[in-house]
DNA sequence: AGAAAAAATGAAATTTTATTTCATAATGTA
DNA sequence: TACATTATGAAATAAAATTTCATTTTTTCT
């Protein structure tokens, strides 16, 4: 997608006159974009011609299109790169750093997602008898959020995030109950082996959890939330927040499904907290 | 900086015939970044000339400049934005929405966040004797989070979700003692009040809490974390993710500040976990 | 090495696209 | 209603991009 990276890929399939035009370019593709054709081919030293030909090889159809490819790069080659945070760095870029790279896998994680198997899911869940979340460590505050979320809902949902409860609730569940699991790196022994027991007593059990990992075999659908490995000591688990959007998801999912008489009894667990609050005055 | 805001807050400063063009552009501007200016001139039933001044107006050299600003526009325009859930909406759709929704939460309390104050929160936390994360509802599990991440530093850390807890803990509480509350809308009474003994009894309070409410005013040290306003029904408290996500920038600030023996420590306990899990292949 | 084929390149012609000019129409103002 | 102002489009012009085609360079094969 990214025209930019294309061109540094490709810079050996060009001839000698093309890799000229490639060079000027990558050197200050901000100018690029306010040039005309005429200009670039002066700027790079070979005629107009060549560069149209070098558009065409990278798939565009032209000189303009190609600087549409471009211009658009350049609005969103920055933003959401997963920079490393650094030992030396202040207050201001570290914060940055982590908000930046917690985006870039939300983006990931997003891109992981399949949508049917979302509206699977929320089927499963509106048909639900009682819904139960277990996580353990990053994962069990996930559990905890979708029960919080999931209570307003008016449905039997509990959470645990304990293994030993998290396996009497397995063993006790039945057809038409729900159960979901939550793991991010889905190899957490004691959780595969509760996913299996649900399985085996009926549960529908849905795994949130990375592509191909052993509980990821283990449930009936799985979410894959896939976030860029931490192989940095410094970075935070994003998948959490990854899963927490995911949760949201499923929670307006399973909203909208319900219908319109619904949304009435949610506007009113919202209303019943006002009291506790001290009034705005705007 | 974006074209397609730009037109709609302009949009009556136009003439008849140039609010024909901004139609059609706002209606499908992937459309109109691969049309001539004779083919958009067309579209909208205008002349050429007109969708030319059209461009000026908007402060753009001319359609092919207008172009250029339209297709940056689309680039990294969608990301940012708030969209709303429709009751129409496919999985696919509300998924995007909200995954969106939650990176331009992140964005916005990027920016929300002081550098200085975070310098200060970290100062006070590596200094800390003890460290205790409130928070309720929503905010209990970004103070659960908290504590799994803090534990990891070997520092004495609690969290309660609990008014009662909160209120004896914050009694118990003396010099040294660190409290971090915890409150998207900064105006639960309880924590307020909360907040408040924490301090009388010599706590250094930190707020993570939306800039100007009355929990903000009861704090030693204020991180602020403003989010958009969840005036819809449907979109999710994106607020708790971004108070992790700060969460997140504390623990790093806080390892960064502990240097490197520090760092070894945490290293070991990451490992000590492997046991628990089933071996990956890769 | 040298001839033939293939590929690369640019000058000029052509086509497409955008802009300017200017006359006319629409709208507002006294 | 008459005048001024603004908005609009047809046609002319200018600019930019593309195509064609002849020339040069490179590669391949003997």
């Amino acid at each position: 997608m990214n025209i930019l990276e294309k061109i540094t890929n490709e810079l050996d399939m060009l001839s000698k006159s093309e890799r000229k035009v490639a060079e000027v370019i990558l050197a200050s593709p901000n100018t690029v974009i306010h040039s005309s054709i005429a200009a670039l081919a002066k700027q790079a030293n070979i005629s107009e011609p060549t560069v149209n030909r070098f558009c065409r090889r990278l798939d565009t159809k032209g000189y303009p299109d190609f600087k549409l490819h471009l211009a658009q790069s350049l609005a969103n080659g920055t933003p959401y790169v997963n920079r490393h945070v650094d030992e030396n760095d202040t207050a201001d870029e570290y914060t940055s750093k982590i908000f930046e790279s917690t985006m870039a896998s939300l983006e990931l994680a997003r891109k992981s997602l399949d949508a049917n198997d979302i509206n699977r899911s929320v089927d499963v869940l509106t048909q639900a008898n009682k819904i139960s979340f277990f996580g353990l460590g990053a994962s069990a505050i996930v559990a905890h959020d979708a029960q919080n979320k999931f209570f307003r809902f008016n449905v039997p949902v509990v959470y645990f995030d304990d293994i030993l409860m998290q396996r009497m609730s397995a063993i006790n569940s039945r057809q038409g109950d729900v159960v979901v699991v939550i793991s991010h790196t889905g190899r957490t022994k004691s959780l595969v082996e509760v996913a299996s027991l649900a399985k085996e007593n009926d549960a529908t059990v849905i795994g949130i959890t990375t592509t191909g990992t052993p509980l990821a075999k283990e449930c009936s659908i799985v979410l894959s939330v896939d976030v860029s490995e931490d192989t940095d000591l410094y970075m935070p688990m994003s998948s959490r927040i990854a899963q927490l959007a995911l949760i949201d998801v499923l929670a307006t999912g399973f909203t909208l499904r319900r219908g319109s008489k619904f949304r009435d009894n949610l506007k009113k667990v919202k209303d019943s907290l006002r009291s506790s609050r001290f009034e705005r005055k705007d």
